[in-house]
DNA sequence: CTTCAAGGCCAT
DNA sequence: ATGGCCTTGAAG
């Protein structure tokens, strides 16, 4: 509870409701061990009738049943507190909302609803309501770091804004990052050292006019002068920003040379001429709206600076986080994108070379030359794009949320569903499910990877209806000819996936009966143990679902029921956290038949089925109004006979399951004649190579993934603020570099990369150094075997917590208790750990490690951008032929190193959350010591 | 408000 | 033990 009040102090709403819940859920997680516990101890003393049930029970086990657990039903709902249901893994977005939960202008307070629609509208225009925006500049700011209020002039700013620089002459750079960090409350408890971890680590990054070499000297913004203030209280904390998460280039440059900015602390000190107008780019995060934007020079830091001095001016307020942070964000990311950077209208004229030129990037050993933007693979002429239908897609689509982590694990079972017949389809043979070593948490057995917490959750469902949709597109894509399917789609019954009897719905994450749905709930919370007499195959039909208890488990389980969606509170109502529902909940979205035409000029209603929170339309690239040509259409390939690949799709049988059970079986012989055809739309591994060398030359492995001043971070002598702010600014220089380096880069407007890194940074962090630990941390610690056993995982973590501990005590020159560091980072350190050892398990290569970054970045979250499907599908692409090359006695390899992504979107997400970027970092740098 | 996926009830 | 039907309650 002190804790609480300590942090309230320091929070808005979202913050303190985040804090909130996490105390809600220590405490769920507690009361859910007793609750266990208890149902442990229950198991043993009787042969359990079913849960809840009163009457008429009988008390035999079932086939070599131990005592099946009893929970009386009243036992959790007797209490007049239930336990809410908590999401264990607070996604990035939903924790503090993106900017289009900004609620009251940066300056007066007011709401200021408007501003939402032109965040991220394509740049360029005006926002209206852009009068909220503080526009300092850049001279000011670097010469007043602090400055009184000038908020009454904020209009006239507004209204004085230049109109957008001609990109055709200057496209849009990135030069200049910020990265926000609010101080992170946890870290009131480790004391004050570490708290003075900014708000937000700013760097600008100059660059001279395109094609021109520049000192890419970096200027480590005004975080340096202002840090310390800004954690007393907040008193100086502009919304809960500090000032300088605005930042731009307002130094004159000191050289011009290229500076290293690989040293970004080294360089820091190098300024830009305020002449040198560039964009800025703002990372971070702040009360829980995720931050990254960059803009035009001279508005950049005009607005920069002007916003800085604003909101230094700004009166202290107790309540300086959440909605007003993010009315600073947004407020600059109005400014930023006042600027008008519409790329999309007017193709830039300037060269790629020229544009990477600019910036730190030019310090790349990298010439970008050798990566030609003319090899760049032209979106809309890939012939080598991922259908939606393939597991690798669906995958992704389904990687919003953090929690969707075991989900992809039916990438793997998906193979089951693809048999030939029905039949087959239920029969294979597969590896015995020992259910006893189930219960007892071995989930290993699972189909790949079934998560055994709910934040972990099965993707195989959500990769099914990602299939489903693509069936249902590959309708709609033929707009004159809607199919029976699709036309009474409506009516038809949903049918079992796995025994066809009629289904009632989405249960534990898959289309099932009431019959199937109890029989595996009451499986789960009774930890029964079945046993086939046969040889664990039995066909599993409405008729004979009941012969054999183990396969119908089994096939529940294969078909992607998810254990953790059964509750162990036993909390009726709601929906499932976040963790947990996300990752199958689906939509059908029903568009408008006059208004929510297909993009591609359908004239047939569209009745498509998108995952949320993700609420990707999942449309085909073919149904983007921008490519000039349709890239792999089902209307070329029909949808049987599109590239599915092999085993991994049972969309059109879902499909045809949800709409027309009658169809089923002709789907599943369908899939089966095209199962053989899918590897040769593989694209070929050449081609792969050459795209995936390319993403190795831009990507700085080593350089990203560590920290070069270790030894001066930990030196608690210096000033630990600007140690941090120049990490930051380092982080976030080196995130932009590695974005203007991708071959992609001239493919999508600036806004758009704007809006990926602002979602994706910290993702891209943690694969990064997960990956490095992966691939290096090994070399340094031969002694050990990377076997990925529970013990592994402890061990790893307490190493990692010790390492955290002395880099802490160093870097605070205090000693911090690893129980303090526990409370604080644990469960972060836990999940990077998780990432790294599964990354490491796999031995991931530099190769795969590249691509996934790539996959990773591109993957959406919420809107749909036809442009990032085609270009993520292309290096999943280049993935599974890597994969498939290089182990070709790995068949799952590619589906395992996707199923990474949730973990490490939830990492990413307590990474947020406990602010202290530095730690992956830390772990890393410490890999060499 | 509605939706819908949880859990519970209880006849079989 | 099963499964149809009901209640619940978070999310939208």
């Amino acid at each position: 509870m002190k804790r609480i009040m300590t942090v309230t102090l320091l929070q808005c709403e979202g913050v303190k409701m985040s804090l909130f819940q996490d105390l809600k859920l220590k405490r769920r997680k507690v009361d859910s061990r007793c609750s266990s516990d208890g149902e442990s101890l229950a198991e043993t003393s009787s042969c359990s009738p079913d849960s809840g049930s009163s009457g008429g029970e009988t008390s035999s086990c079932s086939p070599v049943q131990p005592p099946a657990s009893y929970l009386p039903s009243e036992s959790p709902r007797s209490s007049p507190n239930p336990r809410p249901h908590i999401h264990e893994r607070a996604s990035p977005d939903s924790a503090g909302g993106e900017f289009g939960e900004v609620k009251s202008c940066l300056d007066c307070g007011q709401d200021d609803d408007t501003q939402d629609a032109h965040v991220f509208d394509g740049g360029g225009r005006q926002p209206v309501s852009s009068s909220a925006m503080p526009r300092p500049s850049a001279a000011d700011s670097a010469l007043h770091p602090v400055q009184k209020c000038e908020d009454t002039d904020m209009p006239e700013r507004m209204s004085t804004t230049p109109p957008p620089p001609d990109t055709s002459e200057h496209p849009p750079e990135i030069t200049s990052v910020s990265i926000g960090t609010p101080l992170p409350p946890p870290l009131v408890s480790l004391g004050p050292p570490l708290s003075t971890m900014p708000h937000t680590l700013s760097v600008s990054v100059a660059g001279l006019s395109p094609g021109i070499v520049t000192s890419a000297g970096l200027r480590c913004g005004p975080p340096v002068s202002v840090a310390q203030p800004y954690w007393g209280g907040g008193a100086s904390r502009i919304n809960g920003m500090r000032p300088e998460f605005i930042s731009g280039g307002m130094v004159q440059p000191t050289q011009s040379t290229n500076v290293p900015s690989a040293a970004p602390a080294d360089s820091s000190r190098a300024g830009y001429s305020p002449r040198l107008r560039t964009p800025t780019v703002i990372m971070g995060e702040a009360g829980g709206v995720k931050t990254m934007f960059w803009s035009t020079p001279s508005e950049t830091q005009t607005s920069a600076s002007q916003a800085q001095r604003e909101v230094l001016t700004q009166p202290a307020t107790p309540c300086a986080y959440g909605a007003d942070t993010s009315d600073a964000v947004r407020a600059s990311v109005d400014g930023l994108l006042t600027l008008g950077q519409d790329r999309r209208g007017s193709p830039p004229q300037l060269s790629p070379t020229s544009t990477l030129s600019l910036s730190p990037a030019a310090r790349s050993p990298i010439t970008h030359s050798a990566r030609s933007p003319h090899t760049h693979t032209p979106i809309a002429r890939s012939p080598y794009t991922v259908a939606p239908s393939s597991p690798g897609y669906q995958v992704v689509r389904c990687l919003g949320s953090p929690q969707s982590s075991g989900d992809l694990q039916l990438l793997h079972n998906t193979s089951y569903i693809h048999s030939p017949t029905s039949v087959d389809s239920q029969r294979h043979p597969s590896t015995p499910l020992n259910m006893e070593r189930l219960w007892a948490g071995d989930r290993t057995q699972l189909p790949h990877t079934q998560p055994d917490s709910p934040a972990a959750l099965n993707l195989s469902t959500v990769g099914m209806w990602g299939a489903r949709t693509n069936s249902i597109e590959s309708v709609v894509t033929a707009p004159a000819q809607p199919t029976p399917v699709e036309e009474d789609e409506e009516d038809q019954p949903m049918i079992c996936m796995i025994c066809e009897d009629r289904a009632t719905g989405l249960h534990y994450g898959i289309i099932t009966c009431e019959g199937c749905k109890g029989f595996f709930k009451r499986t789960v919370q009774n930890k029964r143990v079945y046993t086939c007499v046969a040889d664990g195959d039995c066909e599993i039909t409405k008729a004979q679902r009941n012969r054999c208890q183990y396969c119908r488990f089994q096939k529940c389980l294969r078909q992607g029921m998810v254990l953790a969606a059964v509750r162990e509170d036993r909390m009726p109502g709601g929906r499932n956290s976040g963790a947990v529902y996300n990752l199958y909940k689906v939509k059908y979205k029903k568009k408008n038949k006059k208004n929510g035409q297909i993009k591609q000029g359908g004239n047939s209603p569209e009745k498509k089925m998108v995952l949320d929170p993700l609420m990707m339309p999942g449309t085909t690239s073919l149904t983007s109004p921008s490519l000039p040509m349709p890239i792999s259409s089902p209307l070329t390939s029909p949808p049987i006979t599109s590239p599915i690949p092999s085993g991994l799709n049972s969309g059109p049988i879902l499909k045809a399951a949800l709409t027309n059970p009658s169809e089923v079986a002709h789907f599943r012989q369908r899939l089966d004649n095209t199962v053989s055809s899918t590897r040769e739309r593989t694209m070929p591994y050449p081609v792969a190579q050459a795209m995936i060398r390319m993403l190795i030359e831009c990507d700085d492995f080593e350089d990203i993934a560590t920290l070069k001043n270790l030894d001066d971070l930990l030196d608690h002598k210096s000033d630990l603020s600007t140690k941090l702010c120049q990490l930051g600014d380092s982080i976030s220089i080196k995130l932009v570099q590695w974005t203007k380096r991708l071959p992609f880069y001239q493919e999508l407007p600036v806004e758009v990369h704007t809006r990926l890194l602002t979602h994706k940074w910290h993702e891209l962090l943690v694969l990064t150094t997960s990956a490095y630990q992966a691939i290096y941390g090994l070399q340094k610690l031969a002694s050990r075997s990377s076997d990925g056993t529970e013990a592994e995982f402890h061990q790893e973590v307490s190493n990692n917590l010790c390492t955290l501990q002395t880099c802490l005590n160093s870097m605070m020159g205090r000693p911090i208790t690893m129980d303090q560091l526990r409370q604080e980072v644990g469960v972060m350190v836990e999940k990077i750990t998780h990432v790294t050892l599964a990354l490491r398990k796999t031995k991931i290569q530099i190769e795969e490690y590249v691509c996934l970054k790539v996959i990773a970045m591109l993957n959406q979250t919420r809107s749909s951008h036809k442009e990032l499907e085609v270009i993520q599908e292309r290096y999943m692409n280049c993935l599974r032929s890597f994969c498939e090359t290089h182990y070709p006695s790995q068949p799952t390899r590619y589906q395992d190193l996707l199923v990474r992504l949730p973990d490490i979107q939830a990492a990413a997400a307590k990474l947020l959350e406990t602010k202290m970027l530095y730690v992956p970092f830390l772990l890393n740098s410490t890999i060499n010591r």
